[in-house]
DNA sequence: TAACCAAATGCAAGAGCTTACATTTCTATT
DNA sequence: AATAGAAATGTAAGCTCTTGCATTTGGTTA
């Protein structure tokens, strides 16, 4: 930003070293293509020239980037961010780089995110959940963007996910926790519409339900926000509208820890009192007083095969296998039989 | 990835829109300097391709990518994670995309993924903290690629900053510690070496130390990494050392909780027996039982300050100024007076 | 020593976009 | 109706690499 000095360009090095462009790049690229001494004089010019390649030439001029984006909804809840960790730290092993975009949950967001992302050159796609606009996946199509499906696994739809069934899942626990004589059961959710994990989980207790001959339909559930002081207030709201409820179920740990505040403020003792139950299992719930019982998220095994995946996708044209991960049910303090 | 059909290009665009490239890039552009009619027989034509710029290509002509890097210690920790949230949110706003790798606190790997989002196209780069290799410093210069240091603030450096100062802000914790009457004081903390703001709060704690008249070489330090497992471990390993302790500072939350934990785990009783106090204000604090005393970082407005900056500095040269951030005291439960 | 072959290097054609400058098309004025 | 000047559009050069193909180098073999 001050003298103006022009960054060095290959030619430049090529120059310095008294070879051919061409070589320099061999340098980069092939190394054991190119004689031990030239290539020693040209990786000194390279670095007496604190020569670093144009990445737009070069992205250009090879028809790829080595990059990957991710989208999630938000790097402020931990289960994502670290997911993030451990797709980008595969990545990295294998030279690529992550470009990461959030959208706070919100599908408008999310479609602009892709195409910045895929304006950014992005190789590759890694997105959560499978619900978006065909319009979306006709656009990756036409731009010949393969893009990986994580944190669900669906095998009726055609595109492969590296996931797990959230519905599945949360049936699971859902069916312990009726096991433990709950009968009036709450959920404390996300707006299901655009969020298909949201609607997997509330389906999971239904299937329960279903499964106990419960109606599913005296499920009671307060849609909400994601936060901690969301959950308290949808917390109260649940015990307000149906005092009855002993178990309250919540989309995500961050709900729970909420709610479970709350319930503690209004005096209700957990779990005597009140049952809650998280999904995700992150940090904050064996943190959480008492300790929450979850659903445990393989995040890391999530990114880290996701990664895998796309990285063989990209350099050897390998196509991606659906894979389906456990999400094992983490039972701490907070689940107890129901009370009476 | 099956029919190979290529996608398409400004030309493609162009040619179905009757027009010339040079329109369809001003139609993308500069939009308004293209009459109405033409824009929308241009945009029709986008559609109706799925075309999408090549980023590499435009990258090239307009040597720029609208692309800024981030270079953290890990997403692990959510003071990182939300801290980014808030700077991508900034670069979002602006048509900025943001380009993301983390350390796990290793200062070859910083080095290292340096060059590769210097390499990746970013024309600017965010870091956490000043301490790195003068090398570094100067192939960013090289490059051109400006660099703005945050989570720490330190005018006795050239380099501007946008943060806060971690000494001080430990310093101020300390003195009310120290204030309560706690006279054995320990810290856990990461490896100062390679971690500036490590190293300042610890100083931070001696500066209080100093003042109070104590001896600096009393505070009994124990470095580990971060985590909450090895905050337990490094709490036992403080009490077993120097039982006269009442009072454990702690490097970060993370180390906090598991300390709290463990304290909990060995019959302690906090803050009575001896109090905790973390550094950072994640979630995990107030959630913690009993609620953690720490010292509030002000992440959000770093992330949003930091990206406005250097936005402003790219979009207009405006040069970056520093901005000392308050980084303030969180008092919960587990800070009291001494015992005795 | 000549001839051959593989290895190393060089040459030059793109890759898809932006933008300075040239040209054409309007609009407004006389 | 002619024309200046502005607005809209077109032309083409240039941005920095990679890579297919051509050429040179150097070691082996006959």
């Amino acid at each position: 930003m001050s003298k103006e000095q022009p960054t060095p360009t290959l030619q430049d090095v090529a120059t310095a070293a008294k070879v051919s462009t061409a070589t320099v790049s061999r340098c980069l690229n092939f190394p054991d293509q190119v004689k031990e001494k030239t290539r020693t004089k040209v990786l000194k010019a390279i670095k007496m020239l604190s020569y670093s390649p144009n990445f737009g030439a070069r992205a250009m001029a090879s028809r790829r980037t080595d990059t990957i984006g991710a989208i999630i909804p938000t790097m402020g809840n931990a289960i994502f961010a670290r997911g993030l960790q451990a797709f980008q730290d595969e990545l990295h092993q294998h030279g690529f780089t992550m470009l990461v975009a959030s959208t706070s949950y919100r599908e408008d967001i999310e479609e602009e995110q892709i195409r910045a992302l895929v304006g950014r050159g992005a190789d590759a796609l890694l997105l959560i959940g499978h619900a978006r606009s065909p319009d979306i996946y006709r656009f990756l199509e036409a731009q010949a963007v393969p893009a990986l499906v994580t944190w669900a696994f669906d095998t009726s739809l055609s595109r492969p996910s590296i996931g797990f069934d959230n519905q599945k899942a949360m049936c699971r626990m859902a069916k312990k926790v009726i096991d433990l004589g709950h009968r009036n059961l709450a959920l404390v959710s996300a707006e299901t519409i655009l969020n298909d994990r949201a609607k997997a989980r509330q389906l999971g207790i239904e299937d329960a339900m279903v499964a106990a001959n419960f109606c599913a339909k005296t499920l009671h559930v307060v849609k909400t926000t994601y936060g901690i002081e969301e959950g308290a207030t949808a917390f109260e709201q649940v015990m307000k509208a149906a005092p009855q409820t002993t178990a309250v179920f919540c989309g995500n740990d961050v709900l729970a820890v909420g709610a479970l505040r709350r319930a503690r403020e209004l005096g209700f003792k957990v779990p005597q009192d009140v049952s809650i139950i998280g999904f995700d299992d992150i940090e904050l719930a064996e943190i959480a007083y008492p300790a929450l019982t979850t659903v445990h998220v393989p995040h890391r095994e999530m990114g880290r095969r996701a990664g895998e995946a796309l990285i063989k996708l990209l350099n050897k044209g390998t196509q991606i296998e659906a894979v389906e991960l456990e999400a094992s049910l983490v039972f701490r303090d907070t689940l107890a039989p129901a009370r009476n």
